[in-house]
DNA sequence: GCCACCTACCCAAACGATTGTGTAAAGGCG
DNA sequence: CGCCTTTACACAATCGTTTGGGTAGGTGGC
């Protein structure tokens, strides 16, 4: 079974110590030590060559043997809804460079939003023994999270935030404002949302901060025109097709809570005849790369995704060491484009147009 | 699993053991192996106590104290370029798919298609003593694989192939094919290829299958219609410019190599005032998720990106334990849709419509 | 000259599992 | 009844580190 594995055997410290005279522990502590323990080792002449011999054969410490004896794996565990989430996988990369510069290592995990899959994943990942977890796929009413609380396991949140836990998320009622606030000065008076799956803090919260900020504007917006729906592009189709299908008159914008719909609703708005932009304003939300590359320019509030990967990172280690620490949101931006940046055509216009 | 409230310190063997009143050894003996090792290491009897008392402690085995004595780690480093391309992240989730299923866990890295980093990045995944590397990332001339192969690490390729190395990819070649038929059939005659990094398989066999059909076609195709491209929408932007800018007539259709650059790339033709689908037919690589839901629904060559995740994974696995293997290459489906669907206008037409 | 104190190490016990070998008791056979 | 298998375990070494204690020999103070 061994075999082909078996390229060259690591070196160990033992082998470091029996080719320079000494004892493993030696070794380990100048080794190991960053010259507080390493003092009262070893002379500095043995220090030298210890730390030369080391280099010469590549010396790595096994971080099994390791992790045995510290009970620590400087291994974290990372569980998102999916990694083809272009949001979710930003943010991981956001994880790994914060986590490879402390020296920890992640594994990743998809529970495709499923609270079953995320309680497995979760387990998978502490069998592995992980020092920590980050979750980022935390579902509104989640019994997962006390339960980790309760067993001592240190975790952090992330995009997703939930009361009373850590977490590291966009300042997203915050975002939601800067849409109302733009699509209210543009002129726009009837408008419609896409608001997302009503399990995760993103969209309510994103939700919500329109709504609000809308309605201290004057604003009218009935319950009827929340459409909620899936995070992926086709979730954005099927909600653009039930607000082009609803009575009365069509809405002259609509905010999507997510680029990924936003796109969906894109395509079924010019299904429909009408071009958005002109007939109908159209914004996103996270302002990934695609945003705008589009055919149309979309619209979109930037969310720092890359740095609330790191910062769930940073905020992990903090809650490992034992300190305490505070949940952070990041501030977002709108990202005006052509999606969004005509006034509304009124009514006489808008019949002459058609 | 560990559900019970002990919060603290797992149970081990010895723990079971000594409750047990028997020898840690015939604890392992039981639980470790499929009854054919067990069968006599323990009465029936024992066997079950065991067992149950397992499941009650909810004792999961130490992986790292298990590591340490197999010289297994059950483990595997994925590198990618980076894993907020849909397409890697895509195929990272086969991997995370079947390498659960296989009891395997997965650590992802990205390298950003850099040779200093890959090589970084395989160092940190081998010093965790992973079991085996899957390689998302293998550039053209890489001197990584010999090496890798000299220090007989198990590791596998994937979505890009080199020669002479085991690898699971689509089959570009093919693609590139199934494009040029495509856009022959429809009548197009002058073309430009969206061309992607010269340094990857995916890139060159995609342009080599279309050079290739579209001379066996009758059709001419030179130089200096095949654009080398970075695989974003920002390279297929910058390269349709390149495109939009060459003198001479614009050719009626364009293949992108990858469905973002196709999606940039759309995007420059319409701030040029060109209707893709009517004025300029554009075919992309991958059918991601996207791409059937763009407000210009986008033909591309669907790649099972999945399937080639799972493969990868499966393919190492038998490198890991010592089996030869040979590469996969899986294949493509052209699925047409409205930015390729109409046939070129003639320059009669052309100029009459403009 | 004695004692205390460094210096520069060594020793050995963990950590939690796996696995080759040993062995008492039970049972079967002639 | 003695001998030889099984059966059902126990024992102990081992993987590579870390870390709390030694300890021998030298140095310095009084």
């Amino acid at each position: 079974m061994n075999r082909s594995g078996s390229g060259r055997a690591p070196v160990t410290l033992k082998d470091l110590a029996s080719e320079l005279g000494i004892h493993p522990s030696t070794v380990s502590r100048v080794l190991h030590s960053t010259s507080d323990v390493a003092k009262g080792a070893a002379s500095s002449v043995t220090a030298q060559k210890v730390r030369d011999l080391a280099r010469e054969r590549g010396y790595s410490p096994d971080p099994q043997a390791k992790s045995l004896r510290t009970r620590r794996t400087r291994a974290l565990g990372v569980i998102v809804p999916r990694l083809s989430d272009i949001v979710l996988a930003t943010m991981y990369e956001g994880i790994e460079e914060a986590a490879a510069e402390s020296n920890y290592s992640t594994f990743v995990m998809n529970s495709h939003d499923s609270t079953d899959e995320q309680r497995r994943k979760a387990e998978i990942m502490l069998a592995r023994r992980v020092d920590g977890l980050i979750l980022g796929d935390v579902h509104a009413g989640s019994d997962l999270l006390p339960d980790l609380r309760a067993r001592h396991i240190p975790f952090v949140l992330m995009n997703r935030r939930h009361p009373g836990f850590p977490s590291a998320t966009c300042d997203d009622v915050v975002g939601g404002e800067l849409v109302a606030d733009h699509l209210w000065q543009a002129g726009h008076r009837r408008v419609s949302l896409i608001a997302g799956e009503p399990y995760a803090s993103t969209a309510l919260d994103r939700t919500a901060g329109f709504r609000q900020r809308w309605r201290d504007l004057g604003g009218n917006l009935p319950d009827s025109s929340v459409i909620w729906s899936r995070f992926d592009t086709e979730g954005g189709r099927e909600a653009a097709e039930t607000i082009v299908g609803q009575p009365g008159p069509a809405p002259t914008a609509v905010f999507a809570v997510n680029d990924f719909a936003a796109i969906g609703a894109m395509g079924t708005f010019r299904a429909h005849g009408l071009t958005v932009g002109q007939d109908i304003a159209v914004v996103g939300f996270n302002d990934t790369s695609l945003a705008p590359q589009l055919p149309i320019p979309l619209s979109s509030v930037h969310s720092p995704m890359f740095q609330i990967g790191r910062q769930a990172m940073l905020m992990l280690r903090r809650v490992i060491n034992g300190e305490q620490v505070e949940s952070v949101r990041m501030t977002p931006e709108l990202f005006i484009r052509e999606s969004s940046a005509a006034s509304p055509l009124d009514e006489s216009q808008r019949s002459l147009a058609s």
